[in-house]
DNA sequence: TTGTACGCGTTATCAC
DNA sequence: GTGATAACGCGTACAA
């Protein structure tokens, strides 16, 4: 492999000059610099990142860190955050991390090691303290899932409002036995959509019988499985709000199974607005989050934070929307 | 950021010390190191891999170079990868580069650059001639779709017997009718399928109508709209295989939405048995590949060419298999 | 068992 | 305009 000093001395220059060539100095002569383009051209050249960030101190490099990438949800955020960083000369790598806090410290090894300039970190499962030392020291801030009350940025949706909105609509369809499938585990957004779920019901004075809260995993059979326990209650719900597609979906094919038909006996709102939830059959009802917008919105605050490491903290709520598709309008017709 | 002076001058030792003690050299003594270790621990001391990696000319970390994240077939991959370079020590990150040749060459440029040790590629599109180039100088293996007759080991199926497999299977239930749905960019794996779906047809000594072959893009509603089409013409096929999980669905959802019924009136083949052929309604039929056992060879391929350049170039071809389900029996019956 | 000193490949600050 | 040369942070002969 060739190095700059390989270079200097077949082009009979210093490295100095080389470094200049490659830097796009003003100064280097037209003729010297052509010299030199030639030699790395016909050694084929290229400069050593680990020797430039080095002397540097920073690699141009940032990291998204994925929970997963069973999830189509992220492809376009991570678009949104590639198309912001890109104006700044940045690279976007990803990182997987299974929700597990070993892989997540791992991960941000590569920070502390400098061989990122930042993260932009999905569902952080590491604690709230930990993820606090992390940040008083290196650029970091949270997108979509993130720690409640951290003192590290943030950008997200109102996910209680979001939910609030989904019942809200059930409810004006004419629907009051109204089930919510949700996640059994604590994430700030599935803990926030529950609020917005009870707050929705509160609000015109439903009561909600405590089989209608069904915790369970992010996964399609969960909720098939939800389905079948939901529609064999003797009071069983006409409506059901789930916090993911994913599980939507499954929940519409237990439902079906039952021999009832989505969007005419009982009615099926999902989140997040995935692919599948527009080739669904029946298309599902929806809570569309601004995703690339969201990544935009992240990158921007990553890069204050590359630039400024006091930068403040900023807290950012972008809005949401509700797409009404097929698999809900049972007690409008 | 305290660097391994700060820590040898606040533990009074030397750096080389300190640089023992971060590498587990056993002649340190025991005293020495437990100081050493305080004070690392005190200053919050983490080195720099930059220095590291420059002095020792590796990294410890591979990259995987994936098309997009819109398509969860990839993510069980990554997992075998990871599972597969774990053990050697190895940390897996993700680029996307969104078929772009541009954001691909910017990606290999990691491993010129020395910042990651190998690259797993999926998808190339840069030209054959420019991949083995670089294959020349650094680790690289091809996943899955990969450039055909191109001299960089790749580990893949056997996607001709596959579609192959397929189509026959089709026949066997008593198909005659049958059309194809594919890509109508011509990668690797879908001009192997279109030539098994050929040879399956051939050997039956059915003869391929050319509306029968309908070439369109990898997504959804592209497959909606070849239902329409093909399901309009004269003599309308009974059954058809598609290429793709993704497209199926829309193929399904077009079927359907002319009023018949996919498993009764027409069959639906889809491919690579992806999440959501088990939860689409119908379920889909499909071929799955071994998704795991992929990328753990990829992974095995890559950490050879990493220990050695020089290692023996290798193409392998993982068994494929049919996954039967809800939307091939139409004749059966 | 520990320390000194050099080199990894680059950039930047001086001189000239 | 160009060249020496000192850093960047680390690992490792070699010496002690």
């Amino acid at each position: 492999m060739a190095t700059i000093k390989d270079v200097a001395k077949a082009a009979q220059v210093s490295v100095a000059t080389v470094s200049r060539v490659l830097n796009d100095d003003p100064k280097v002569k037209p003729d010297t610099k052509q010299k030199v383009q030639e030699v790395i051209e016909a050694l084929n050249y290229t400069p050593n990142l680990l020797g430039r960030n080095l002397r540097r101190s920073y690699t141009k490099n940032i990291l998204v860190l994925l929970p997963t990438l069973s999830n189509t949800f992220y492809a376009t955020i991570i678009k949104g955050i590639r198309y912001e960083v890109a104006k700044a000369g940045y690279n976007v790598m990803v990182g997987v991390t299974d929700l597990n806090p070993d892989i997540e410290r791992q991960n941000i090894r590569l920070l502390e090691t400098k061989l990122v300039d930042g993260i932009i970190f999905f569902a952080p499962q590491i604690s709230q303290a930990e993820l606090e030392e992390v940040e008083a020291c290196y650029p970091i801030v949270q997108c979509s899932e993130y720690i409640q009350g951290s003192l590290v940025s943030w950008v997200s949706i109102d996910n209680q409002k979001a939910a609030y909105d989904a019942v809200n609509y059930l409810i004006e369809l004419g629907h009051t036995r109204i089930a919510m499938v949700t996640s059994k585990k604590p994430y700030t957004s599935s803990i926030l959509r529950e609020a917005g779920f009870r707050e929705a019901l509160q609000k015109h004075h439903i009561n909600l019988a405590s089989d209608y809260l069904y915790k369970t995993d992010y996964i399609p059979s969960s909720g098939m499985q939800a389905a079948h326990d939901l529609l064999s209650l003797k009071e069983s719900p006409t409506a059901i709000f789930t916090i993911a597609d994913s599980m939507a979906v499954g929940v519409i094919r237990g439902i079906e199974d039952l021999g009832k038909k989505v969007g005419r006996d009982v009615d099926v709102i999902g989140f997040d607005n995935t692919f599948v939830s527009k080739i669904y059959h029946p298309t599902l009802t929806t809570i569309s989050q601004p995703r690339f917008e969201m990544g935009e919105t992240a990158a921007k605050l990553l890069l204050n934070k590359i630039q400024d490491i006091h930068a403040s903290k900023e807290y950012v709520t972008l809005a949401h929307e509700l797409v009404i598709r097929e698999s809900t309008h049972t007690l409008k017709k």
